[in-house]
DNA sequence: TGATTATATAACCAATTGGTTTTCATTTGT
DNA sequence: ACAAATGAAAACCAATTGGTTATATAATCA
């Protein structure tokens, strides 16, 4: 996978375990312990979701006692935001397909 | 690699070759010869590029003669934006801070 | 101190990814 | 018909992913 910061944020988003792992967390920092519970794995593998997200910047640990509670980072989703906003004139306006259209139009025209 | 909709676009997004492809195509309907040009590896490398890219939806491939031009649909990255979008106030007001907070002070009185 | 709880690490494994080179198929031009 | 050009497929490979079980570490409790 590539390392750069844009792909590790987006590459941690492409798993639905990830994902609702976020979704949870939205509603304040959780043990890992309780992060697991819902799923049908094991705690490793949870742990393994979680230094995904981690390196991603997308989740930060605390220490509690025995507890490492887990806490959601958003940030680096204004990134991933701003990335996918660049097309938004793409599928907001149909552009693409009326682009297609002009373009079929140019080369009918150039031949 | 899981495969509902939504992590096939993630998943299609996490490289930095895949997404230049996508900025190419911005420009307009491409075939794979001029796609490739920019980018220091094998055709066949991005064929399989390409191959990911059609499966989240996010190109077309078209049949002009011998040349097989790929086009862009940002159709997909509305649901990628409107994914991204739910967590978006908690980067834009560093509400998952505050919300940390709140949680605290109601578990406080809880208990 | 010793047991329990919460989490992390290690070692392992099958499947997937992202690249290669080689070969095949199709369309065009002579 | 044949050669060239464009694209796709096949076979291969090393590294990564996403899971497992077993073991280790750290903090709390009795």
């Amino acid at each position: 996978m590539a390392s750069d910061k844009l792909s590790l944020i987006f590459s941690a988003l492409a798993d639905p375990t990830r994902r609702a792992i976020l979704a949870a967390l939205a509603l304040g920092p959780m043990p890992v312990g309780e992060i697991a519970k819902p799923f049908d794995m094991s705690e490793p593998a949870v742990i393994k979701h979680l230094k995904v997200l981690e390196r991603a910047g997308l989740v930060e640990t605390d220490r509690k006692g025995q507890m490492r509670p887990r806490s959601l980072n958003a940030q680096p989703l204004a990134e991933a935001s701003s990335w996918v906003e660049q097309y938004r004139q793409f599928w907001e306006t149909s552009f693409d397909q009326l682009d297609a259209y002009l373009e079929e139009l140019q080369a009918g025209e150039q031949e």
